[in-house]
DNA sequence: CAGAGGGAACCTCAACGGCG
DNA sequence: CGCCGTTGAGGTTCCCTCTG
């Protein structure tokens, strides 16, 4: 393969697909054939560009109907030919636009009387699937389809089984719209009452799940008070200070804090190593297997930093590889997420528990914890690397406390 | 993170057979 | 013969997982 073909973009790769089903008129597997690629993956490019493959038998014979037609047989002739029915051959024909001769001899079109079944027309009025419908009547889902088309159902039938999808995603728009601006009101309201509920309510808004043993109001209210007024004194207070005020220890004044946005007075500055050095750590903590969204997040720098000091240096990273993958929709482990969840674990918090703090799905963190022995090892390294020492353990607050 | 493809659910097509 | 139904192969769509 020459390199400007393995430059070539999806979106082109699927250009030169689709033309060559386009042009061609090809069958998908011979269109699989000729690209190497799997049926599965021609029809996902189809679907994507809303190109319509005729399915194998219904193409062939539509282009021997065609190709008849053009040789100038007449209709009956056609039809002898192929051996289709009447209303068949018309519709391909019709269809394609193509006039044919007229016989002599006409076949006349066989008459179909439908006998209708009002509880099947209940249901498809409903929009039911042809499997449920079948089972009702007890018969194969494909005596349905049947009886739909041949009583001329089956337009209003299609049209009926998209309505609760849509009607369906309608409502989850609207609801989720409502709670929206509810969420929004609330918050507007707990500011308008002081600084410090409006934090509070900005954290239980922030919280992903609904957690059945929350943390106390009236704490979190005086936690924030309590962080604004060091924050007027000036002074670098800790957070084991600021949490003393409601019995609440520095990582999880630390851990509540961060979730709305609200960084150390303590250490403000950046600890962190700074130019040639800090390009050797992002290099280092790369080559390590981290991404650079996980680099950013131990250096505590933001990921376009690390982003830009590796273009510079012209060096290309790779796609690092995630620790584990669950699903694109559900989440992903990354080193960032196996610390975070380490850190509440030591803190003695559940599984559930952590994965509603962090907003995850529980079988994220059940799976880093089960993995703990070989992912902290690569966390702790990758510390290591940053500070300069090795850490007890495999989270950045651990680091911080101990500079105390 | 995007691409490739597996799998399930659902749908479609062609061929054929039973029955009145 | 024509209607109604079944069978079996195969297509479409959507969602999910694995991989580099």
């Amino acid at each position: 393969m020459s390199e400007q073909e393995q430059r070539l973009s999806i979106e082109e790769k699927m250009q030169q697909i689709l033309k060559i089903i386009d042009d061609s008129a090809l069958h998908i597997t011979e269109v699989a054939a000729k690209t190497g690629l799997n049926t599965k993956t021609i029809s996902q490019y189809a679907w994507r560009s809303d190109v319509r493959l005729h399915p194998k038998f219904q193409a062939n014979r539509k282009k021997r109907v065609a190709a008849l037609a053009q040789e100038g047989k007449t209709l009956d002739e056609i039809i002898t030919e192929i051996g289709l029915g009447y209303g068949t051959v018309k519709k391909y024909l019709h269809k394609e636009n193509i006039q044919v001769n007229k016989s002599s001899n006409p076949i006349k079109p066989r008459t179909r009387v439908c006998k209708r079944k009002p509880h099947i027309d209940e249901l498809i009025a409903k929009g039911y699937i042809l499997e449920e419908m079948a089972k009702t009547d007890g018969v194969t889902r494909e005596a349905i389809r049947t009886y739909i088309n041949r009583s001329g159902q089956y337009s209003f039938w299609r049209q009926q089984r998209e309505a609760p999808i849509t009607e369906q995603k309608n409502r989850e728009e609207v609801t989720r719209q409502l709670i929206s601006i509810l969420k929004q009101r609330t918050l507007q309201l707990a500011y308008q009452e002081s600084w410090a509920q409006g934090k509070t309510e900005e954290y239980f808004q922030s919280l992903h799940r609904v957690n059945k043993n929350p943390r106390p109001r009236e704490k979190l209210v005086k936690l924030f008070e309590a962080y604004k007024k060091a924050e007027e004194t000036g002074e670098n207070t800790s957070f084991e200070e600021i949490g003393s005020v409601v019995g609440y220890k520095a990582p999880n004044v630390r851990w509540i804090l961060n979730k709305v946005g609200i960084t150390s007075l303590n250490f403000t500055k950046q600890y962190f190593p700074r130019n040639k050095r800090q390009n050797e750590v992002f290099i280092e903590l790369i080559d390590l297997g981290l991404t650079k969204t996980d680099a950013a997040y131990f250096c505590e720098v933001t990921y376009s930093t690390v982003e830009m000091r590796m273009q510079r240096l012209g060096r290309k990273v790779p796609n690092a590889r995630l620790i584990k993958q669950f699903s694109p929709n559900i989440e992903r482990l990354t080193y960032r997420l196996a610390s975070q969840v380490y850190e509440a674990q030591d803190l003695r918090f559940e599984n559930t528990k952590i994965a509603k703090l962090l907003g995850v799905n529980s079988k994220v963190v059940d799976y880093a914890i089960e993995h703990r022995e070989t992912i902290a090892p690569t966390i702790i390294k990758a510390i290591e690397i940053i500070r300069g020492s090795k850490p007890d353990v495999p989270y950045l607050q651990s680091a911080r406390i101990n500079d105390c």
